[in-house]
DNA sequence: AATAACTGTGCAATCGTTGCCGGCAACGAT
DNA sequence: ATCGTTGCCGGCAACGATTGCACAGTTATT
């Protein structure tokens, strides 16, 4: 039904050969003015355009990389796959998107679908349910190109992009106490990511710095990254359940910060201020309000392209990585 | 570097023809047990994958289908496309999605950039710019399979999912005028998008059900569909600057209706009504509130899904095309 | 015993494109 | 007149998987 224009079509209506006929197309030095502007003309006029599929066969590239988020509705994500989008778009790659939606199977899943697909490389930030990494490791001993950003493997020799996630919380936290906040919570993302053990960091350093002592009661981890159902409300209800409630809670994640403000106005602990991750674009108009810890997403999404399409171009094997770090900003609400 | 393994490499190992080993694995009755299970389990212990992009150049089908929404990063699209994903994924195909930011241009290039990659099939919401349908009608007629939901194509002839924008506007219309609102705006997208034309249509029943004129200076179309800065912003301050100010405004999608949220805070003007179409999850954290209009994007998503394979894999072209609406569902806020 | 039928396997073509080799003609140099 | 060079182009093979057809070997039928 649908029967594209092949060169073979060109070549039988020019009375060429079919290489004569790609030579041609590709500007081939060989080829005399002459026959390439007939060929030229012609393809324009049939619209030919040319395979890429075939053209992926031959080449052992498609041309195509392959993006793993945990969701696309989470603005940070979407804003990294703009940043993605606009190198690849450039660099002449397109992008496949597929989504974990922080489940570990969905990423094994996705990933191997990618890698079959034979994408060059891979772009990933990690379910907040991965803990084993074969799937990854695998295809990165097979030479599969992969850059992380955002929730990275530590463990694995290759390209990363984070933001500075030890300052961010640091910022969040130390808003936080500067506003008179003595009890100051933590809710976290699942545990072994990178971004949370970061994150925590950031949040002991600022209690640390105005002699708050660490309390771990205070601290809660959402092992699905707030995905299911009550994850994030029954980690705020514990905390406001506590003998001496939080006066505060930093918030470790986008997702988890919109679950929070959710738990709190529910439970009418509208008191209690919170600070955390996020790249919304309206938490203007949230209330209760929400300062927040904003990352570069749209230049991470960037980075991490240029850093991935110079694995996939290099001539040789790559021995050196870099990791880059880029600052957050912090934007506390008015009121 | 990354050198999968091949139906060669099993061949050679096992002192097979490919074509045994290729029957071998896909079942074919005319092999015997024996050899099945030895090339079964050879090709399962050196992890053989077969390439999808040999089989796509041989059976000229590419077992994708291509997605185009104005931005993943709104609610709706984002659900749509969980739904597209979860029938796409159970019938062997996978998706490639691509945004067009509400851009004439980016859609153009986007929807031949899919056509390009051999996509099977094309699902579409069409960007609020697109005035022009060549782009799209061209690949139809190509005998490309498209699908339309949400924003459709009234005048192409093919399968179409939306939901009853009519009875979604009339519904929030209604609603703001039992809250005993009289001057009801009505803040929509580009003029010439499906959805505007019916939901304008919604908002003029309810008008003319309670006897309220219809004011044509209380309606702002949005020709960028709100993805320019200042346009939503615009919009609203025109009309809080009319002599007769509305107070309440029905607002006909996601992302105007956080755009005139913005604006309405912005502005000092929370004492008027809005209700509007919107999906977003966090609604309920919104100040000023909104009443919503509420599509199932998912289940859109799903149908439209269907719909396309069903084209894709047609043995005969389709004469008759099927146009399913959907029902809204309509959540007031509390307050 | 000869032929038919069937089973299991290999050969070769195919999808669209490109790389490589080789051929032919025209040209200048010897 | 012959040789080498150059410009231009065609033919073949290959990328990986599938498949119609052919053929060898075995078993069943007459």
């Amino acid at each position: 039904m649908f029967k594209p224009v092949t060169i073979k079509d060109i070549a039988k209506a020019l009375n060429l050969s079919t290489s004569t006929v790609s030579r041609a197309l590709r500007g081939g030095y060989e080829i005399s003015e002459e026959t390439k502007k007939i060929v030229l003309e012609y393809a324009e006029s049939i619209n030919f355009k040319r395979n890429p599929i075939a053209l992926s066969l031959k080449e052992r590239k498609s041309y195509s990389i392959g993006i793993i988020v945990c969701e696309v509705a989470n603005v940070f994500f979407s804003q990294a796959i703009d940043g993605i989008e606009s190198i690849a778009y450039n660099k002449g790659y397109h992008t496949i998107i597929s989504q974990s939606h922080d489940q570990y199977e969905r990423e094994v899943i996705n990933i191997e679908h990618l890698a079959n697909r034979s994408v060059d490389g891979i772009i990933i930030s990690l379910a907040a349910e991965t803990k084993n990494y074969e799937h990854i490791e695998k295809l990165h001993k097979q030479g599969l190109p992969i850059v992380f950003f955002d929730r990275i493997l530590e463990s694995m020799e290759t390209h990363k992009v984070t933001s500075n996630n030890v300052k961010g919380a640091f910022d969040a936290t130390e808003y936080l106490i500067k506003k008179g906040c003595k009890r100051i919570a933590h809710l976290a993302n699942s545990e072994q990511l990178s971004i949370t053990t970061q994150r925590k960091i950031g949040y002991e350093d600022a209690l640390a710095k105005y002699n708050i002592p660490l309390n771990e009661e205070y601290i809660r981890y959402c092992d699905h990254g707030g995905s299911q159902q009550d994850e994030v409300e029954q980690a705020i209800v514990s905390l406001l359940n506590l003998p001496e409630k939080p006066d505060a809670i930093f918030v470790a994640s986008d997702r988890l910060s919109i679950g929070c403000l959710s738990a709190i106005k529910k439970h009418g602990a509208e008191n209690i201020l919170v600070a955390g991750f996020s790249n919304s674009d309206v938490v203007s108009l949230f209330s209760p309000s929400l300062s927040c810890v904003r990352q570069p997403a749209f230049e991470m999404g960037r980075i991490a392209t240029e850093m991935l399409i110079s694995l996939i171009e290099a001539k040789y094997p790559v021995e050196e990585f870099e990791t880059r770090i880029l600052d957050t900003v912090f934007s506390p609400t008015e009121n």
